[in-house]
DNA sequence: CGTGTTTGACCTGCGC
DNA sequence: GCGCAGGTCAAACACG
């Protein structure tokens, strides 16, 4: 079909971006989460019935990339990995949401104090799902090394452990310059 | 016509 | 080295 030049490819492996799963109740595959995704693969996975999709931020400057699978033992589930970070603003509004505002660096202050409210943060990564349709959502895990697997839930409300370390994965302009 | 999806082939890492 | 499974590419296709 097409011969894909195999010299000079890159040797450049990836160290470690930043990765983080979770798992959504939710009958969407494809969660709206403010951002534009192309989706670029799709995979059956071994131990799953369901195939698992690819899909990458459209902006050229962005390379984040996001795994979206359904779990084999909850049909209902949609378990949505994301790896890398956005450094671009979130286009939501260009498709008629709700202007979520950028985290205020008043806001960042507080977090620091383990002060913030949580639902907010997933306000701002699900401007739509977040605020119209209650979901479980369930932190599986941070970075590609820890496993950390958090359990907890909250019904009708997004949840994530008290653990802000994902949110400089996520989001840019969270980013709580560690003083330690 | 531009943008996103589909889909099969190709690439790569890993275990045996 | 071989085979498998996961991840990616890109042409073809669909849709507004």
């Amino acid at each position: 079909m097409f011969v894909r030049k195999n010299n000079a490819k890159k040797k450049e492996k990836r160290p470690r971006e930043p990765r983080f799963a979770f798992q959504t109740k939710s009958e969407i595959d494809n969660l709206d989460d403010g951002y534009r995704w192309r989706k670029y693969g799709q995979k059956a996975v071994k131990n799953s019935p369901y195939p698992r999709s690819y899909y990458r931020c459209t902006s050229q400057k962005c390379r984040v990339k996001k795994r979206v699978e359904r779990s084999y033992q909850d049909p209902s589930t949609v378990i949505t990995t994301y790896e890398g970070q956005h450094n671009h603003h979130c286009p939501a509004t260009l498709r008629g949401n709700a202007a979520m505002p950028m985290l205020s660096p008043s806001l960042l202050a507080a977090s620091r104090h383990r002060a913030f409210p949580q639902q907010l943060l997933l306000t701002r990564l699900f401007p739509n799902r977040a605020a119209a349709v209650p979901t479980t959502s369930t932190m599986l895990y941070q970075n590609n090394t820890t496993m950390a697997h958090h359990q907890h839930q909250h019904e009708g409300q997004l949840y994530f452990p008290p653990d802000y370390g994902l949110l400089q994965d996520l989001v840019p302009s969270f980013s709580p310059r560690s003083h330690n």
